[in-house]
DNA sequence: TCTCGTGGTTACGCTTCCGTAGGTTACGGG
DNA sequence: CCCGTAACCTACGGAAGCGTAACCACGAGA
């Protein structure tokens, strides 16, 4: 039965990984403590007394993954070529998202307060906006549109990492690559100004 | 006071713009149909009456969301050069965005069964990845790329628009260019096969 | 063997909600 | 003037679920 007694240390890291899981399952509101506890072959109180309640386990979670990705990206954009640190990056991410499917899920999935996914992004956005519109400004484009490639970046890398979780698992180094190439080139031949679009039929 | 006795035809479309808002504000889950009834200015068994309960709410609004986003995409890709049927469909997607912030809201957020934004940009994909397959096959690109394309597409327009709604304002029309533009040159000067990406300095 | 701390447990109060049962007001036609 | 019907309400049953109070077990040292 397994049902031997385990340190506070023990028992602390145990409730972490299954509150994790139960988080990344039902999201925060639709997980209950009740839930975690059974699942970690124990009662609700234990839960309480570790972390304070539902939102002290789900801060701890959060905050573990965000270091997690964050500190991957941090490493493979540390170093190299503009192009490579564009590829490493998104590389990195995606395999956050392979290695680590349930943390991703934690942090994209809704959250009470200013944490989680939305946030991280926010400020990746800003720093990668920051980075273009320096950039820009050397090649002498218009750097109010730098924010604007950044987060079409971001929506992309991210939106394909949900997607490669809910499908035919393929290489992700293999689509990493095929980002990247299509990223590094939309940035490449970037006219000074984009083309107007047309006007859609509804009035005028 | 204005609580005059509606017919039953204005009090139920009155239901459902009420319950967009709080859907949009609240998600599924945290919304609670007493807070429905409660900024219809009326009582809880009228939802009932007119939905059969939370979840008949729910699916009314979000079929109409649907709708709307279909239809103004569908007519924005239904004639034109490839490019400007691209730039069309980011364009009315990120206009349903400005015009129904409401209704993206309660279609971006997470949902109880497999309708919302989820399974809509699952079919969009789908669509967009058969068409840049065939387009690929055309060109000796490597068709089972194509997918991978569709989705950082969708991806790069959906984010964009999300961030559009958090952030200031800007023009949407512009943004759409530039959004437009970068996918189009990535598109176009995509090379055969991506460049080898550095391997990640963890293990080898 | 007593006792004391550590790692548990059961049982409950309280709030929030969904959904429903049964009663109440206004209004139009005979 | 009266009655039926369409629109609406108060009030409740019952299920989750968070957080807490108060009580057990068991092993190590005096």
């Amino acid at each position: 039965m397994a049902d031997k007694r385990l340190t506070a240390a023990e028992r602390r890291s145990q409730l972490i990984s299954v509150g994790r899981t139960v988080f990344a399952e039902r999201g925060y509101d639709g997980a209950s403590v009740e839930e975690i506890a059974e699942r970690a072959q124990v009662s609700k109180p234990i839960v309480y007394e570790h972390f304070g309640g539902k939102e002290g386990l789900y801060a701890v979670v959060v905050d573990r993954e965000m270091e997690a990705v964050i500190s991957s990206i941090s490493a493979a954009i540390s170093h190299g070529s503009p192009r490579d640190r564009l590829g490493g990056a998104t590389l990195a991410f995606l395999n956050y998202v392979k290695d680590q499917p349930e943390g991703f899920a934690v942090l994209s999935r809704d959250v009470p307060a200013k944490v989680g996914m939305a946030s991280l992004l926010a400020e990746v956005g800003a720093q990668v906006g920051d980075v273009f519109a320096s950039e820009f400004k050397r090649a002498g484009y218009d750097t109010k549109a730098a924010p604007i490639y950044a987060q079409a970046l971001i929506g992309m890398v991210t939106y394909v990492g949900q997607w490669w979780t809910e499908n035919q698992k393929r290489d992700i180094e293999d689509i990493a690559a095929h980002v990247t190439s299509l990223a590094w080139m939309g940035l490449r031949h970037l006219p000074r100004k984009p083309a107007r679009l047309p006007r859609p039929a509804s009035d005028d």
